[in-house]
DNA sequence: AATGAATGAGTGTTCATTCAT
DNA sequence: TATGAATGAACACTCATTCAT
């Protein structure tokens, strides 16, 4: 599977084909079919665990902060879930940047990829009822549609990075970072934070 | 061009062959070939084409309102961009479906089509400049990275239209752009126009 | 046809497209076909135009000479033929090096092209009645298979010829044209002139 | 690799698919492709085959007389080259044939078969030494260039072959191979045997 | 006479999948 | 569990030929 991640970031699900997977990884050529049936099951596991480990890596990121979940306000829930997904594409592994390729093998209309479309769909539930909670909770604005602010964080989070995966030398992701924070802040939050001034903001 | 545009938005870039496009436009297989040399060459020619037409329908909506680019300030073309874009995927053509599959498809990074990533990096530059004239103009706060904006800002839209064109019944799109409206004003203003109440925003 | 018989040098029968053809003549693409009738009849006319340029560069030899056919023995045609030929692939022309990869062509039992066959059947015949008329005259030793001799001085010249026009480094053509005409007459004539010494032969 | 050598002899290079051989092998179209690699690296192969099945041949005649290499003259190993060669192709074999095709479709100068034309100039350097060690070990006659000697006695057999095989009906092949020795004999040796007369060249 | 758009059969090659070992 | 030979459908592309202009 991590060959499969390799050869799916650089040449894309039609491009990575199973004799160069099974050659990456110093196995046989029929050993990736026979092992997980199909083509597309190998991608679909593939993309399952990129997913996950981006989830880890939030948990590892609220553990760092010695806070629990259940402590968060829902506005403080979507920062966490913002900055962890583009802290990890400042340097994305091999798995980070084959879930964004499939992700944007999922845009014809007749995609293969059905589970993948469904894992998305249920991400933008989940963010839609964080962003309701934080409303019930006071940290999140009231005069926000939870359904339209989901899908503008997730399309900006996606799009941000697949932007910077394919140009990387556009900015500094890390700039950009910080400044997406500032955005959602001021554009969900009650009672926003003062805006960093540019200095701090390029921190 | 017609036929390779529907084809490409529902099966993608790999999936659309030229025997399709040329059975559903109904000429023969080798055509499309012998017209523009290579399918690669089709497919760059179909991305330029969907880009002339969003900018023509930046600058028709322009025209509607009886405004001058040169009048605009730096904010304003900002939310023109914007808004100009989330309209068009709001009952997109073929085109700008062709568009986005295509954009999806540069994701791996030895991706076949380096055009359209060239494309891409125009944009980015251009809206750069388009904030930094806004922070000269006074329309855009000076405590912002106009790099670091800009992509933001890009990816927004690039993101939200694709996650939209997946699974267009994930929330009404109408409502996504008024409240990406809103979202840019906060984010990006100097002056931040008293945000709109809830029913407003939905309007 | 000058393009023509350059292409084919370069790039064989098959591999000279007519497009490149009409490309390379500055006409159109559909030019030839229409001119011609069809590639094979192009490359009919090709090879027989090569034929009489070979056929013409021999009777200018003679001319040179100040000689005339009738005054010449079987061994002096024979001589004659030979050395016109290998001066001839002493700096080809297009046409000739045409004529040669056409005459490769050919080897395939199936092949199509059957007048070229056909002609080279003319040659053999041609030699062998020469041969038989040096026997007759004196000037060619009785002990010879006229059929036999044919076939192998025929062999020999496109064999040799075939051999410098792919690998024209391999000897200089000038030395292979003395010593080819030293072989020729202690081959076949009844009183062999006196071989050259070794300096005489390099000249 | 049997199912080529003949589809290449009858039809040549480019006239011998791989659909058709696949066929006739009794196997999938593909599978040449997927074992050689590519055509060409098909084509090559049979050609190596060939060549190795002439120095074979050439060596089961020596054993046939109870000879050692090392016991030969020079003029004596060009007599066993020129008369091995000539003896296969009395009654060729589809390799043989298909050698000789191959051979003709490296005339173009842009010919993609690389190997051959190596090949070939192997063995004209490896006649090249031959005959200059038949100048030293005195069978062969020092008044002779040792490179242009090796390309006419390579382009008589190949020649020679290439004629016969394209028009069987010229002449009798044994009759050729007889007369082709003496001439070897009366252009090479030291000291020429005395001619033979037509009846017992033609034994 | 000349063009070049259009055809469509045919090419070598690719590759997920099957299956006997 | 693992291999890799074999399949066969599908692919982009080629090119001689046709034909309306």
């Amino acid at each position: 599977m991590d060959a499969a991640a390799e050869l799916v970031a650089e040449r894309g699900v039609e491009g990575a084909t199973l004799a160069d997977i099974g050659g990456r990884a110093g196995v046989s050529r029929g050993l990736a079919t026979h092992h997980f049936g199909s083509k597309n099951a190998l991608v679909a596991r593939l993309a399952r665990r990129a997913q996950q480990g981006i989830a880890s890596a939030m948990l590892a990121k609220l553990d760092r902060q010695s806070r629990h979940v259940e402590d968060l306000s829902g506005l403080d829930i979507v920062h966490l879930t913002v900055d962890s997904y583009l802290e990890l594409f400042e340097d994305p592994t091999p798995d980070q940047r084959a879930l964004l390729v499939v992700w944007g093998s999922t845009f014809p209309s007749h995609s293969s990829l059905e589970g993948m479309v469904e894992a998305e769909r249920r991400s933008y539930v989940g963010l839609s009822e964080v962003i309701a909670d934080g409303q019930s909770d006071g940290s999140i604005r009231p005069d926000i549609e939870p359904s339209a602010a989901a899908v503008l964080v997730l399309g900006m989070i996606r799009g941000t990075a697949a932007l910077l995966l394919t140009d990387s030398g556009l900015t500094d992701m890390t700039s950009v970072r910080k400044t997406c924070s500032a955005w959602i802040d001021s554009a969900l939050a009650r009672d926003p934070r003062p805006q960093a001034g540019p200095g701090l903001a390029l921190r």
